[in-house]
DNA sequence: AGCACGCCGACT
DNA sequence: GTCGGCGTGCTC
C-alpha cells in the first residue's frame, strides 16, 4: 500500500513548481490513485489547494510531509501517458506542471471553492449574551434547506451587528467546500413494463387521462422514451408518472445525458477520390502502417481536396479500431469542413472549441474519453483530447499561428501533436497549401514524408494578378483607400453582375491624428497603443486592453484639430459606398460577426443574395468558395510584409496566396489586385504567381543566413512591471546572468517589447537564439525563479518560438 | 499568494 | 519596553 503521493500542486508562482510529497492517510489509500485530483493543505496557513497525483510511493525523504485532505475524483482523470505529456510540456514551454495538466482537461472540471455559513450549536452562557436579532438570525440559518453561501449570509443583515456577534462568538462559522463547476447531466428514461398489455380500461381513461396519454405515447413511439420528451408531447406530470411506476405499468431508469452542440451536416458525402487524391491517400495510408514514420506533410493548394483525403484516412483508421484527431485553426472559419465531417461520421464526431458552453465541452470530452466519439475535430486545445487508441492526428492549415497559445501554458499544438503521435505510435499529418518554412524544411530533409496533392479541382487557370503601385496614385493626388486601378476593376465587375471581395487588415474606421501642429495620435492610458475609432460606439478603442475613450474635441496636446488618418474595414466600406452609392455591400470583421452564427449568416447572405461587394479582415481569406466571386482586392499588402517579425514574410505569403485563391474558383475567369508601396517585392511576386517553391527557396536561404528557425530555436523572455526603471534594471541584470547558458546561445536585447506598455505595465524583451538542451532549459528556469524571488515587483516569463517577436 | 520571522523606528 | 511597518524567505 502506498504511503506517499507525488503531487503537482496548484501553486501561484512558477519558481515554486516542484513535485511535492504528501502522505496518503489510510482512509484514502483505496481512492487515491495516480491521475486523481486531491485537496491538500499548503503553505504556512495550510490553505486548501488542488493537486494532481502524479505517482504513488512507499518512501519519502522529505521532512514534515503533510497529509492529503481529500480525494476529488472517483476515477483517475489522467493516464500515465498524460502525466508524461504534461511533464514534457512543462519542460518545452516553460510552464508549471499543474498548468500543463490543467490545459489537458475541460474547464468544467475545475473546482470552485466557495464559502458557506454553517450554524453551530451554542450553550446557555452564550445565549445570554446574544441579542434577539442574533438569535433570530441563527434560527433562520438553521432552517435553510440548502447550504448558505457566505455572500448570501452577508446580505441577510447588511448592518451586521447581530451577524458579527454570531461570527465572533463562533456560533456561525465558515466552511469552504469545493465542487466542480459543471455537473453530470442525467436523464430519466421511461419504458413500458414487460408484458404490459394496453387494455381498454375505460374507467381509468376517464379518471387519469394523463396516465392514459402517457402510456399511449409509449405504445406508439417505441418502448423507451425520455421523460423530457414524454412531458413535451403528452403534457404528463410527475404525479402521473409516479402512479404508473407504482402500478408497475412503466419502469424508470436514469442514464447519463450529453449536452451536444448541433452542427449541420453537409448534404453530400464524399465517396470516391480523384486519381490525384488517391495517390496522396495511398502514400499516407502506407505511412499509417509503418510504425517508425515521424509524420507527413500533405502539401496541396486550396481547392485540391485535402478534406477528402483526410476523410478517407480517418475511415481507414476507424475500420481498424483506432481513433482520429483533427485540429483546425478556428472552427468558425471552417464550417464547410465541419459539415463534411458531420455528414461522414455523424454522432461519432466530437467537436471541441471555445464557442461551446462549458457543459457542452465537458460532455464532448466525456464522450471522447468513453470511446463513444472516436473522431475529434477541434481547435488548439483539442490536441489534448483523450481519444481512445489514438492512431491519426491531422493538423489542417498547419502554418496558422492560432495553433500557438499566447498565454500559459504557451504550447504549440503542432508540437504537442507530434509528441502525442510518438507516444501512441500514431501518424501525424500536417496539411497546408502554404506550409510553414519549418515544416517544409523537415519534409525536404526527409524527417517527415512529403506528399503533394497537385492541381486545383477543375484546373481553372490562376487568376491574373495585378500589382497596383499606390505611389502612382499619390502622385496623381489620389489618396483614397481604393486606388484608381482597383476602382476600374470594381466598375467592370459590377457591370458583369459578378461579386468582389476587398481585403483590409484592420477593423474599425479611422485612426485619429492631431492635424497641423504636433502630429499627436491619441494613445491608450494603460498601453502604448494607438487608439482606433469605432463608429458603433463613437469612441476610441484600445485593441489590446479594451479600454475606450470619448473622442476629444481638440488635440489634447496643442489644441489643434484632430483629423482622420489610416483606414480600416469600416472606412473602406464608407469609401466604397461613396463611389457606388446604390450598390449594396457587406462588411465582415470581428465587430460585425460578434454574435453566435453571425459569421455564417453573413457569408450566406453574400452567396445567396449575390451582394456585389464584401469588405473584410483576415476572416474573408479563409474557407470561402463562391462561384460568382471574380475579383479580389488587397488594399494594403505592405503592413503584412513589414511586420517586425521573422515570420512576417511567411505570413504575408500565406495570406496573399489565400486571398488571391478566392478569385475565380469556378468557370468564370478571376482577377486579383494587390495595392502596395513595394511593387517589386519578391514575396508579393511569389504569391501573385502562386509559386510556393520560389517563396520557400528565398526564405529558407534567408533563415539559414540569419540562423533563424529551423536552423535554431528562438526563445523570448518578457519582463514586465509597473515601474519602468525596475523592469529595465531587472532585464539588464538577467542579460548578464544569461551568459551562464554558454556560447551556443545568442542573447539579444533587452529591448522594449513590441507593445511597450500593456495595462499600465512596462515590458522589456530578451531574445535567445540557439539550440536549447535539457540542461540549458533548467538553467534558464532557475534564473527566472531567482529573478522572481529577488524582484517581487517584476514578473517574467519565457515563450518558446513565440508568434510575435 | 500568503504567512512568519526579524529588524528598526516611534511612541507609551 | 512594546507595538507595528515592511523587507526577506519559505511553502511537501
Amino acid at each position: 500500500m502506498a504511503r506517499f503521493a507525488k503531487l503537482a500542486v496548484d501553486i501561484p508562482r512558477q519558481h515554486l513548481d516542484v513535485v511535492y510529497d504528501y502522505a496518503v492517510p489510510e482512509a484514502l489509500e483505496a481512492t487515491c490513485k495516480p491521475g486523481c485530483r486531491v485537496l491538500v493543505p499548503y503553505g504556512k496557513g495550510n490553505r486548501r489547494v488542488e493537486g494532481f497525483v502524479l505517482s504513488l510511493c512507499e518512501q519519502s525523504t522529505v521532512e514534515g510531509v503533510k497529509p492529503i485532505e481529500s480525494v476529488v475524483d472517483a476515477e483517475p482523470l489522467l493516464t500515465k501517458a498524460d502525466v508524461q505529456l504534461a511533464l514534457w510540456v512543462r519542460e518545452r514551454f516553460f510552464c508549471t506542471c499543474y498548468a500543463a495538466l490543467k490545459a489537458m482537461l475541460p474547464s468544467g472540471l475545475w473546482l470552485k471553492g466557495q464559502e458557506y455559513a454553517v450554524a453551530q450549536p451554542f450553550d446557555e452562557q452564550h445565549a445570554a449574551l446574544l441579542s434577539d436579532e442574533a438569535v433570530a438570525l441563527w434560527q433562520w440559518l438553521c432552517k435553510q434547506k440548502t447550504a448558505v453561501l457566505r455572500a448570501k449570509w452577508n446580505k441577510k443583515e447588511p448592518a451586521g451587528t447581530a451577524r458579527q456577534a454570531l461570527e465572533q462568538a463562533g456560533i456561525v462559522a465558515f466552511e469552504a467546500r469545493h465542487a466542480p463547476r459543471i455537473g453530470d447531466k442525467q436523464e430519466l428514461l421511461v419504458s413500458l413494463a414487460e408484458g404490459y398489455e394496453p387494455d381498454g380500461d375505460v374507467r381509468k381513461q376517464k379518471t387519469a387521462p394523463l396516465q392514459t396519454a402517457l402510456l399511449q405515447f409509449l405504445v406508439d413511439n417505441g418502448p423507451t422514451v425520455t421523460w423530457s420528451e414524454l412531458r413535451y408531447y403528452t403534457g404528463a406530470t410527475p404525479p402521473a408518472l409516479r402512479a404508473l411506476e407504482k402500478s408497475g405499468a412503466v419502469t424508470l431508469v436514469t442514464r447519463q445525458a450529453y449536452r451536444r452542440p448541433d452542427v449541420t451536416a453537409a448534404d453530400r458525402r464524399i465517396e470516391t477520390l480523384t486519381p490525384a487524391q488517391q495517390v496522396a491517400f495511398d502514400a499516407l495510408a502506407e505511412a499509417l502502417h509503418r510504425p517508425d514514420t515521424a509524420g507527413a506533410l500533405l502539401h496541396g493548394v486550396t481547392g485540391s481536396g485535402k478534406t477528402a483525403v483526410y476523410i478517407k484516412l480517418i475511415e481507414r483508421v476507424l475500420a481498424e479500431g483506432g481513433g482520429a484527431l483533427v485540429l483546425v485553426p478556428e472552427i468558425a472559419l471552417t464550417p464547410q469542413l465541419m459539415a463534411q465531417f458531420m455528414a461522414q461520421f455523424g454522432k461519432r464526431v466530437a467537436v471541441l472549441h471555445s464557442a461551446l458552453s462549458l457543459a457542452q465541452r465537458y460532455d464532448e470530452w466525456k464522450l471522447i474519453r468513453s470511446g463513444q466519439a472516436d473522431v475529434v475535430v477541434g481547435t488548439r486545445s483539442a490536441v489534448f483530447a483523450p481519444v481512445r487508441n489514438l492512431s491519426l492526428v491531422i493538423v489542417d492549415e498547419e502554418h496558422e499561428n492560432s495553433f500557438k497559445s499566447e498565454n500559459a501554458p504557451r504550447y504549440h499544438a503542432r508540437d504537442v501533436a507530434k509528441y502525442r503521435c510518438r507516444q501512441h505510435n500514431a501518424l501525424l499529418v500536417l496539411g497546408s497549401a502554404t506550409p510553414s518554412v519549418e515544416t517544409m524544411y523537415a519534409a525536404r530533409q526527409g524527417d517527415i514524408a512529403l506528399v503533394t496533392l497537385p492541381g486545383r479541382f477543375n484546373e481553372s487557370a490562376l487568376p491574373p494578378v495585378v500589382i497596383a503601385d499606390v505611389r502612382e496614385d499619390l502622385e496623381q493626388g489620389h489618396s483614397g483607400a481604393i486606388g484608381l486601378l482597383l476602382r476600374q476593376e470594381l466598375e467592370q465587375n459590377l457591370e458583369r453582375g459578378e461579386q468582389a471581395i476587398l481585403f483590409v487588415n484592420r477593423r474599425g474606421r479611422d485612426r485619429m491624428q492631431c492635424c497641423v501642429s504636433c502630429g499627436y495620435i491619441p494613445e491608450c492610458q494603460a498601453c502604448s497603443s494607438q487608439l482606433v475609432y469605432h463608429a458603433a460606439n463613437r469612441r476610441l478603442m484600445c485593441h489590446y486592453c479594451q479600454r475606450s475613450l470619448p473622442v476629444p474635441p481638440v488635440c489634447p496636446h496643442c489644441g489643434g484639430v484632430l483629423k482622420p488618418y489610416g483606414f480600416g474595414t469600416q472606412k473602406v466600406a464608407e469609401e466604397l459606398q461613396a463611389l457606388f452609392p446604390d450598390v449594396p455591400l457587406l462588411r465582415m470583421d470581428s465587430d460585425t460577426t460578434a454574435g453566435k452564427g453571425a459569421h455564417e449568416a453573413l457569408l450566406n447572405r453574400f452567396r445567396d443574395e449575390k451582394v456585389p461587394f464584401l469588405v473584410g479582415t483576415q476572416m474573408v481569406a479563409k474557407g470561402l468558395d463562391f462561384e460568382n466571386v471574380t475579383l479580389v482586392g488587397v488594399l494594403a499588402a505592405d503592413s503584412a510584409l513589414n511586420a517586425n517579425d521573422y515570420r512576417a514574410h511567411e505570413r504575408a505569403f500565406a495570406l496573399m496566396t489565400q486571398v488571391i485563391g478566392r478569385a475565380g474558383r469556378a468557370a468564370k475567369p478571376g482577377r486579383a489586385v494587390i495595392q502596395t508601396f513595394q511593387p517589386h517585392n519578391a514575396v508579393l511576386a511569389a504569391s501573385a504567381a502562386q509559386d510556393y517553391d520560389a517563396f520557400y527557396a528565398a526564405e529558407i536561404a534567408l533563415r539559414r543566413a540569419r540562423r533563424l528557425p529551423p536552423f535554431s530555436q528562438l526563445l523570448a523572455l518578457t519582463l514586465s512591471g509597473l515601474l519602468q526603471d525596475e523592469v529595465a534594471a531587472a532585464a539588464d541584470e538577467l542579460k548578464v546572468q544569461l551568459a551562464a547558458l554558454g556560447d551556443g546561445v545568442q542573447v539579444l536585447g533587452p529591448t522594449p517589447a513590441a507593445l511597450f506598455r500593456l495595462n499600465y505595465r512596462y515590458r522589456y524583451q530578451i531574445l535567445l537564439c540557439g539550440q536549447f538542451d535539457r540542461a540549458q532549459r533548467s538553467c534558464l528556469t532557475a534564473l527566472l525563479a531567482d529573478l522572481a524571488r529577488k524582484r517581487r515587483t517584476v514578473s517574467a516569463y519565457a515563450d518558446f518560438e513565440p508568434n510575435q517577436t
